[in-house]
DNA sequence: AATATTTTTAAACAACTGTTTAAAAGTGAT
DNA sequence: ATCACTTTTAAACAGTTGTTTAAAAATATT
């Protein structure tokens, strides 16, 4: 009764499931999601989720994995970089990953707390400490300002760039401002936080 | 059938079940948590839970009113207190949030879920626009450097702030910090933040 | 066309979940 | 001690949830 996947059977229905997963778990997270939700977002019957994707579990691993990757798979090459200049990784960097929360606005919140509900899952298992020390970033972060701890510093990167979009819901909520308004102002960020992060290192 | 509550008739049981209600909605948020979680937890039996709160829903209210609160209500004050210069708004609003969240570090990435998962449900209905805009830490950061968007800025404190402890959960996992190395982490950007805040408004 | 294989479907299952019930136990007032 | 009331308990209820089943439909193979 399993799915014999020798070849792509019919790559439609099983790729319509998984958009559906990806949309569902974003929206409501994994024990927020049902089922039936996905059955019903994807438009197809409900025992299709379990025949191509086994269970629930596997399926929400699977969206996870890509997830993880896009949250952290975007950025992480551009600072490791080492053709890059301190200054050039910060615009880079900033640049593509605003770019890719607008996109995705919902993903920093979906992994945060995915991961904190269910740690050693989906975590990448190397050691990812010693990569860092010994990064680019890092290494060029000390030279040009060898009071300023590196990790700290990369904490605060992540911190003006990525929190406005966790913070989204209530930001909406609270000041009520709209979509677009909010576009655009992460847009305007962009320039902001390079400029800012400079001035930080220079002090 | 309902408890009459006149006075206080057992102060004790009522307490343990809101206790154990903060501590599991706080870990698991509210779809993943069970009523027999939180009973469980108080150590009493499945029915006062809805003796007491008549529902999951009320209960999960009632807890995250608190929440909310929490999370919002220790820093705004300072912030909106004219008394205070830009300077020492920056430094006792750092000191105060950073304590506060060594205390409750899981409390920014409950409240900014579920208020994305309820939206309206948690809000404070009052136009909070027109009071930040004529706050006086918007018209002093107007006044010290014009060039500034005070909305801007305000994010990037709060990032600067609050976004390790959402991100705690994959800082821990990624790069292998106890939590004691990371509360001495925080505890450093006490005086790590407003140095470089400052920095940023005079640039 | 006949057969084998894969995909889809409606229905059902068993475990789980929030909530209620009715009786028992506890508490305080008279 | 009796009575009225509150609190606690074990059990049950009704609806939900992830998953499975067996048959039907669709597709591929010969």
């Amino acid at each position: 009764m399993t799915p014999k996947r020798k070849e792509k059977p019919d790559k439609s229905t099983e790729e319509k499931i998984m958009e559906a997963a990806r949309k569902v778990f974003s929206n409501k997270g994994y024990a927020g999601t049902r089922t039936r939700d996905i059955a019903e977002e994807a438009g197809i019957n409900l025992a299709l989720v379990n025949y191509y994707y086994r269970s629930k579990d596997k399926l929400f691993y699977e969206v996870m994995q890509e997830k993880v990757y896009q949250l952290f798979g975007s950025v992480a090459p551009i600072l490791i970089n080492p053709a890059f200049s301190l200054e050039t990784k910060i615009e880079i960097a900033t640049e593509t990953y605003i770019d890719m929360l607008v996109d995705n606005p919902d993903l920093p919140l979906l992994v945060f707390n995915e991961i904190k509900n269910h740690p050693n899952d989906f975590g990448a298992k190397m050691q990812l400490k010693p990569m860092l020390l010994q990064s680019s970033f890092f290494t060029q972060i000390r030279e040009r300002n060898n009071k300023v701890d590196p990790f700290q510093f990369l904490l605060s990167i992540l911190g003006l760039i990525v929190f406005p979009f966790i913070a989204r819901p209530v930001i909406s909520g609270v000041a009520d401002i709209s979509k677009n308004e909010f576009t655009e102002l992460m847009k305007e960020r962009k320039k902001l936080i390079p400029y800012w992060v400079k001035v930080m290192l220079d002090s």
